[in-house]
DNA sequence: AGAATAAAAGACTTTTTTATCTTTTTTTTA
DNA sequence: TAAAAAAAAGATAAAAAAGTCTTTTATTCT
């Protein structure tokens, strides 16, 4: 659905908006590792997201990426539009051209539908409300969650 | 969302629906032509799609491409899980290695509900239910209705 | 100031997807 | 039965996406 790229983006996103604050950055190397995504590959793409301030970073020691405030009350919408480009909530099912209701192919009107759900998902929330169920306990086995007990257990 | 050739396959299908019949078979070339996607690439998908019987093909002249009434009372969803992998909608969002309510990312709730409403495009109707739209009157400005015009004046 | 750290930037490689070309097989019809 | 038509199959090429490596720049700490 998404390409890797933003799949990758999306996680490490959520993993720093739950791991990461100001004070407590983190190194690309460490997310990268506790993703177990490609680390250069996810380092260019996390620095796609400073460079638009999705995210924040820092460089130099101590230095690494972390969300703002002001990034945690964003959405994700903005991440999938960064890294899969602008188009994904609004072209066509079937690859045409166009899609507006002026101009419909025959799943138009159903695949508007399924797509503003899709957006809802993304959109609806902020990424600390997201971010904040890694935690709990009804995702517990959630992989990702697991990647983050694992990661804080020496 | 879809690959293209899951895409081209979609739009070939539908086409194929509205345009041929048994005693009236498309050649590649006719179809590539008038979906203006390329012809040989095209070849390839729908040789994929008579394989599995999805559509119905023949060989020599006369012969070609169409879709039998069999063809015609199936529904979209086998097309994409031909073309595009059967994982297509059954898929964390998040590119998880599972995706299920016992081990849930925390989009999986809400994403389940996007899936399922794009599920419903593919599989509530009918390719003839869908393709029969192509030629009504509110769809008359679709790209794809155009073409199929197109196709039909000398 | 100098060393160390980590992001930023950019060039490069590999893999996958998309697209093209060529040959073979089957069927029809003259 | 020979020629033509069209799918089937498979080899090859180009483009895009995914992944890697190297150099530069900024920051912090000693
Ligand atoms: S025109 Fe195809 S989805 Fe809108
Ligand atoms: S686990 Fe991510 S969508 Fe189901």
């Amino acid at each position: 659905m998404f390409s890797k790229t933003c799949k990758y983006g999306l996680r490490a996103v959520l993993y720093l908006a739950s791991q990461a604050q100001e004070d407590h950055k983190l190194g690309v190397k460490q997310v990268a590792a506790a993703l177990e995504v490609p680390q250069p590959f996810l380092a260019k793409l996390l620095q796609q997201l400073a460079r638009v301030q999705i995210i924040s970073s820092a460089k130099g020691p101590n230095g690494g990426f972390y969300l703002s405030d002001k990034n945690l009350v964003a959405n994700l919408r903005q991440v999938v539009e960064c890294l899969d480009g602008p188009d994904v909530f609004s072209s066509c099912i079937l690859g045409l051209p166009s899609c507006s209701s002026a101009n419909p192919c025959p799943l138009h009107q159903q695949a508007v539908a399924y797509r503003n759900s899709l957006l809802d998902v993304m959109e609806r929330q902020t990424i600390r409300e997201v971010a904040q169920r890694i935690g709990a306990p009804e995702y517990a086995q959630s992989p990702l969650s697991l990647l983050i007990k694992k990661d804080n257990q020496p």
